[in-house]
DNA sequence: ACATGATGTAAAAGCTGCTTACATTTCATG
DNA sequence: CATGAAATGTAAGCAGCTTTTACATCATGT
């Protein structure tokens, strides 16, 4: 891991990952500049020059997490096709095993206290990722009567609400708050499906 | 704030209160075991013969947190009375009160990554408040024929996770993650009446 | 009264965040 | 090429936090 080169040569990248590494072991709280600059085998003042402090780094860490959470979303969603009800279930699983496989992204996009406001790019990342559930939800509350239709925006926050307290309570392996008697994938979806019978979209789920 | 004895005399209590004040000015992540021992007029070692270290002082907050959770949540339920939904409702809305007034607790509770294996008690706490939720499900499931009856244990999950996820998400004043048009509660509330009526349960809500 | 344990302080080692001054490399431009 | 500017890295240092160790003070029970 010792470089020959003075300079690193793409060190910004080698930060970052070394974050995500770092978060993904000890937790967004134990992760530290100091550290990260060791993983990438380089002084502790280095990181300086790519990023104004420390938590300029975890806060594009959390830009970075909404990117590729974008594309794993929309991938998933993959234009609604072939029918909403399965896509919506294949954008559900996918939202689960985001968090499952990247707890270190999740855990800085949501809970460690980035001010979004600090940066307008990750602000428009997290944009782009709820046009996604906005659009899953027209295009499942496009299959209801016009006159009392619902508001597709109410649809996609109770979904997103939904996701994120089944990923952000169940949905980390070990450092999950309780053990279920079903996968979070499964509880996810079965919540959604009674939600959307709520709303006369879709068969009644079967029970137990 | 200075006091005139060597002993402060009650200085566990004063350490919490100061994490608790820290916590909700700057976030868990800005919280400082100097920082609370300063605030409470003590040299920065006294701490320690409180609490373990820094994180047992954070846990300590957190299953304080859980207790004054339970207390607010099971006054809210109020054993279903007078009627399940209706008793539903202000737990509903006892719960984003919590993490709307209480920042500093439920971010200890459930973003600052506290080790949920680490304490006991702080467990215990953490299922006492899971079994108020419980209750209010199974009193809401009552009302179903008994077979083909949806286990409660779910809906409990369905609805700590949908109430988790409002609350975490928009449910904090400024640190929210985006604007609504509407408030938390009654997003909330929308939300589990659609979730609600998918089972059987209740009134059709009002679209809109 | 006085021994004992509980609770505080002081001092120090090791770490982190961050800044400043300096060193090295890369790159554009003539 | 040559060469100066910009980019990128290092070294050294200050301030603050965490935690430990040795010591000081107070509270309590017999």
């Amino acid at each position: 891991m010792s470089r020959r080169t003075y300079h690193h040569g793409n060190l910004r990248e080698a930060l970052i990952q070394a974050a995500l590494e770092l978060i993904g072991e000890k937790g967004h709280a134990g992760f530290t500049f100091a550290d990260a600059a060791r993983l990438a085998g380089v002084s502790p003042a280095a990181p300086y020059r790519h990023f104004r402090d420390r938590d300029a780094l975890m806060a594009d860490v959390a830009r970075l997490g909404f990117e590729q959470f974008e594309i794993a979303l929309s991938r998933a969603w993959n234009g609604g096709a072939p029918d909403p009800l399965s896509a919506l279930a294949r954008l559900g699983r996918a939202y689960l095993a985001f968090a499952r496989t990247e707890p270190a992204y999740y855990s800085s996009m949501f809970e460690a206290g980035v001010p979004p406001e600090s940066d307008a790019a990750l602000v428009q990342a997290g944009e782009r990722v709820f046009a996604i559930l906005r659009q899953a939800a027209g295009a499942l509350v496009a299959r209801l009567p016009e006159p009392g239709r619902p508001p597709s925006l109410m649809i996609a926050l109770h979904i997103w609400s939904l996701s994120h307290g089944v990923a952000a309570l169940f949905g980390r392996g070990d450092r999950a708050r309780r053990k279920l008697p079903m996968s979070p994938e499964d509880l996810l979806e079965a919540g959604v499906l009674v939600y959307l019978h709520g709303l006369g979209i879709g068969l009644p789920p079967a029970p137990g």
